[in-house]
DNA sequence: TACCGTGCCGAAAGGGCTTTCGGTCTTTTC
DNA sequence: GAAAAGACCGAAAGCCCTTTCGGCACGGTA
C-alpha cells in the first residue's frame, strides 16, 4: 500500500555514471556493449551499476528505439484450456529476453477484439499474437498494421498472414494407426460438434489411415457435442449396434472419459476387449482415468513459443513467411490400448 | 506482417499543433482537459488530433511521472485453473476503462517473480496484483513499493498488506449444513493435501458445521492428494470400514469424481444411499459426473474483479485498508446431493 | 489616460536514455 | 623529434510529451 517516493528513488543512468566516475554516455556505451570503451572503464561501469541495482528505464529507451518491448496477446477466451498453455509459450519465450506480455481477452467478440487492438496499438506493442478458440480460420485483423501479427490455434482466413495451428489431420491419422498397430481392425469414432474444422479434419486424418491399412470406419462416425454425457450415450449406441466394435476413436478426452464409463457398464474390459484413445492430452481428465487415457498431445505449449519466436523475428526485420503452417502433433500411449505388462 | 516506416509515420503531439495552428503546449491541454484554453481552439484541436488520428505515445507520457494506465498480474502459476478466473474477473474491470494488463508468470519461482517485479516497475505500472496458487500465506513483496498492491488467492504474510482469498471456513460449514439439512448424519471427509490451509480451513468449518448440529465427521478426515485416484482409494476405504456413512464432503471435484466412480463399485447409489458433495464448482467435472456433482463455488472471477476494483481505488488515492478480507463462497446444488424429483 | 486584473497562449525545461561527433591523450611511423 | 593514426571519452542533441511560468491583449476600474 505504500506509495512513498522516499529514498528509494528509481536509480538512473547518470547516477551510475557518477558513481563510476565517468560521463553518461560512457556509462550507456559500456552497458550495453558498444565500442570505444576502454575495457576497465567498462568494468568500472558494470560493477557500479550492479551495486546501485540500476535497471534502464524502458520508457526513456523506447522513447529512442522506437521499441517498447512489449508484445501484445489477444485471446478470444481465455477461459479456454487451449489458451492456457499457448499463453504460457509464449509468456516462456518472451519472459527469455527482455519483453513483456500486454494481455486482452475479447471474449470472443469482434467489437471488443478491435477495442483492445486499437489499446495495444496505442501502446506501441512491437507486435501481436492473436490467439483463437477454435481451429476454424478466422477474420484476420487486415494487412495494413503498423506491427507484425501471428494467429495461433485459429488461423487467419487471409492467406497472406502467417498462422500456426495444430494439425488435426495428422492427429487423427496418428490415432487410428496407433490403433491398427495394436491389432484393432474394427474401429469406429464419437467425436464432437461437427461444424468444428478440428473434428472433420480429425475424421478426415482417420479415414486416410484406415484406407491405407484396407479398413473402413465401423459405422458412421458419430458427432454432436464435446462432453462426457454425449460421450457415454453415444458409446452406448455404439456398442448396441456394433457389438464387435473393438477400438474407440473419441474426438476429445471428455468424450473418452464417458466411453470409458459406458464401456465398464457393458462389461467390457479396456484396453483387451476395446481399446479407447483421447484427444487434446488434457492431463486432468486423461491421467486420472481408469485406465489412464492413450491421448494426442496437440503440443500447444511449443506452438505458443512458436508464436513468439516469430514475432520477435518479425520485430528483428526477418521475413517469416505466411501461410498457414500445421504443426505436429504426439501420440501419448497409455493404459487404455495398451495393457501394462 | 507490415512492418514499414513509410509515410504512415506516427504522428507526434506537434503535428496536431501544426495542424491546429497553436504550440504544442496548447494542443497537449486542449487534448488532457486542462484548464487555460479556449473552447473554440479546444475544438479546433481535437478535430485536427482527430483528423489525424493521433494517439498520444506512452514511452513519453510515462517518462514524465504521469500514470502509465497500466497494471501487472503477477501470478505464480499460469496453468493453475484457479488463476483463470481471477485474471478473467481482473482485466473485465480494468478493460472496462482504460487500463491494460501486464501478465507475469512466476513459474512459482521466487527468483522470476522478483525479477518481473523489477520489469513490471520499470514499466511504470500503476499498480499490482498478485496472483497465488494457494490459499496458504505467502511472502509478501514489501512495504516500500513505489505501487499499491493487492493480493489474490493468496494472503501475503504482512497483516499490513492488503489481501482477499476465499473463504474455506465458510465452504466448509456451507457444504456440511447442506448436507445435515439433507436429512444426513453419518458424514465422512475425503480431501488433498493436508499441507494446504485450504484443506485445514475446510474442515475447520465442516467441524464447527457438525458441531453445531451435534454431531461428528464419521472416522478420522483423510488426506492425501487432489486427484480422482486418490478419491477413489480414499472412497473404498471408507465404505468399507464405515458402511453406514451417508454423505461424504469431498475437499475438491477431482476427489468428488473418485468418490463417485467408487461408489457406483460398491453398489450405493447416489444420492439416495449416498450423498457427495464436491469443491470448487469446475464445471467440466461437476457437470459431467452421474449424477451431477453439488460443489462449492469460490466466486474466482468475482474476487479477480475485487482485487482489480481495489487497485484502482487505491491508484485514485482511496485509502483501501489493509489486513486479510474472506470472500464469501457459494453452494451450488447438483443431483449428487439432493435427487432431481 | 493610466493602471490592474483576467483569460489565453507559447517558450522552454525536463524526464532517462542513445548516438553522433568532436576533442584529448597516447601510441606508432618515417 | 615531428606528424599521423588510434584509442577513449564527453558534450550535446534528440525522442515525445507535460507542466510551469512569463507574455500579450483585452476589458474594466479609478
Amino acid at each position: 500500500m505504500s506509495n512513498n517516493e522516499g529514498p528509494g528513488r528509481t536509480v538512473t543512468l547518470s547516477d551510475v555514471a557518477r558513481s563510476a566516475g565517468v560521463s553518461i554516455a560512457t556509462a550507456s556505451k559500456a552497458l550495453n556493449g558498444r565500442e570505444d570503451v576502454a575495457p576497465a572503464t567498462r568494468a568500472r561501469v558494470l560493477e557500479a551499476a550492479d551495486a546501485l541495482a540500476f535497471t534502464p528505464n524502458p520508457m526513456a529507451r523506447g522513447l529512442l528505439a522506437g521499441r517498447t518491448g512489449t508484445v501484445g496477446v489477444l485471446t478470444s477466451d481465455l477461459e479456454g484450456r487451449f489458451m492456457i498453455p499457448i499463453l504460457m509459450g509464449a509468456e516462456d519465450a518472451f519472459g527469455a529476453g527482455q519483453v513483456n506480455v500486454f494481455l486482452c481477452d475479447a471474449r470472443g467478440d469482434a467489437i471488443r477484439e478491435q477495442h483492445h487492438l486499437k489499446a495495444l496499438l496505442s501502446r506501441r506493442v512491437d507486435g501481436i499474437i492473436v490467439v483463437g478458440r477454435q481451429t476454424d480460420p478466422r477474420p484476420s485483423l487486415g494487412q495494413d498494421l503498423p506491427v507484425p501479427v501471428v494467429y495461433a490455434y485459429s488461423p487467419s482466413d487471409d492467406p497472406r498472414d502467417l498462422s500456426l495451428t495444430p494439425d488435426n489431420y495428422a492427429g487423427g491419422r496418428l490415432a487410428v494407426e496407433h490403433l491398427i498397430s495394436c491389432g484393432r481392425t474394427r474401429i469406429a469414432h464419437i467425436s464432437g460438434d461437427p461444424s468444428y474444422a478440428a473434428a472433420q479434419d480429425r475424421l478426415a486424418g482417420a479415414h486416410a489411415a484406415l484406407a491405407r491399412a484396407g479398413l473402413e470406419l465401423v459405422g458412421e462416425p458419430m458427432f454432436s457435442m464435446w462432453t462426457e454425457h454425449w460421450g457415454r450415450d453415444a458409446a452406448a449406441m455404439v456398442l448396441q449396434r456394433h457389438p464387435d466394435v473393438d477400438a474407440i476413436f473419441c474426438g476429445s478426452d471428455q468424450i473418452a472419459r464417458g466411453v470409458l464409463d459406458t464401456a465398464r457398464d457393458f462389461g467390457r474390459t479396456v484396453p483387451d476387449d476395446l481399446a479407447v484413445i483421447g484427444y487434446d492430452n488434457w492431463e486432468v481428465l486423461a491421467r486420472n482415468s481408469r485406465p489412464e487415457l492413450t491421448s494426442i498431445d496437440a503440443n500447444l505449449q511449443q506452438l505458443g513459443r512458436q508464436a513468439a519466436q516469430r514475432v520477435f523475428d518479425a520485430i528483428d526485420g526477418v521475413d517469416i513467411g505466411e501461410g498457414t503452417y500445421h504443426l505436429p502433433v504426439r501420440l501419448v500411449i497409455r493404459g487404455s490400448t495398451i495393457a501394462r505388462q
